[in-house]
DNA sequence: CTTGACCCTGCACCAAGGTTCAGGGTTTTA
DNA sequence: TAAAACCCTGAACCTTGGTGCAGGGTCAAG
């Protein structure tokens, strides 16, 4: 279906919205793949390393540091993994997300409950941001 | 037992987990407000500040930079702020937490098929997480 | 066949978020 | 009443994730 596009390296730049040297730089970090060249040296790349590129930007707006993606983008079947090294990987990752679904969502929750309260007019001194991640270390809210 | 523990630095820092310099740091940023201090100098902290230093640390997590959780921390009656203020800021915040929950989401998906492929046996050779986050991007499909 | 827009490389520099250090007081404990 | 264990400050230093620059080749248009 989709033929492949080829892409120079400004073109990709462009394209996933980022630096050129930045493309560099996650070439040298193992995060995109070394691009095959042209014979004169000129890297050219395919709407893979787009689509990678994409992914690598968004992970990162979401807390993975470029470490963890590079370990995200490793989980597929290459020669030298088993199966069940993927899998358990892929299940270690998998919890690490589901925290931070549930933490997005206490915070969510918050923002809404102080959207609302402060519809209402009530005063609402308190912060409720605070208490939306309160992961069960000391007790309940004190008033001042 | 559960009323309002005085900390000192050393203390809130190791309670929260973080560097005792990072405490001091998060201070000079206006994180956490500048504690009340004993005739010789020694900050005295209450739970409120391990609170606080507890929800820096997960929004960080979820992607947050210090700047953002400024802003998240300052969403609250304050002389000077009105109401309608707040429900729009807090609202902005809003639709950036609901992004991240489907981004993670779709991550989550992706991470999950992935682990079910590899029960299969199936080789798997393509890359599912690449997929999980496109079109997610800047632009949309366009329709012709 | 030249000019401008690109691409190559190595290396220097930047910003955010911390951490370590030096020099000097304070509090706790043996 | 010391030593050990903390705390104070300013300033230097470190890591992560990039950016910019110099010096030099390459490609397409005019």
């Amino acid at each position: 279906m989709s033929h492949q596009e080829l892409l120079t390296r400004g073109k990709l730049a462009q394209r996933g919205g980022v630096n050129i040297a930045t493309i560099r730089y996650y070439e040298k970090r193992g995060l995109l793949p070394e691009a095959p060249r042209t014979r004169s040296g000129y890297r050219i790349y395919a709407g893979d390393a787009l689509r990678r590129l994409h992914f690598i930007r968004q992970a990162q707006v979401l807390g993975f540091t470029l470490e963890e993606i590079g370990e995200l983008l490793s989980l597929r079947m290459q020669p030298g993994t088993t199966c069940a090294d993927i899998r358990m990987r892929a299940k270690e990752k998998l919890s690490a997300v589901e925290k931070k679904i549930r933490d997005l969502q206490r915070i969510k929750q918050a923002l809404t409950r102080l959207a609302v309260a402060c519809q209402g007019e009530g005063p609402t001194n308190g912060c409720p941001i605070l208490e939306s991640l309160d992961g069960g270390s000391d007790d309940e809210k004190s008033i001042p």
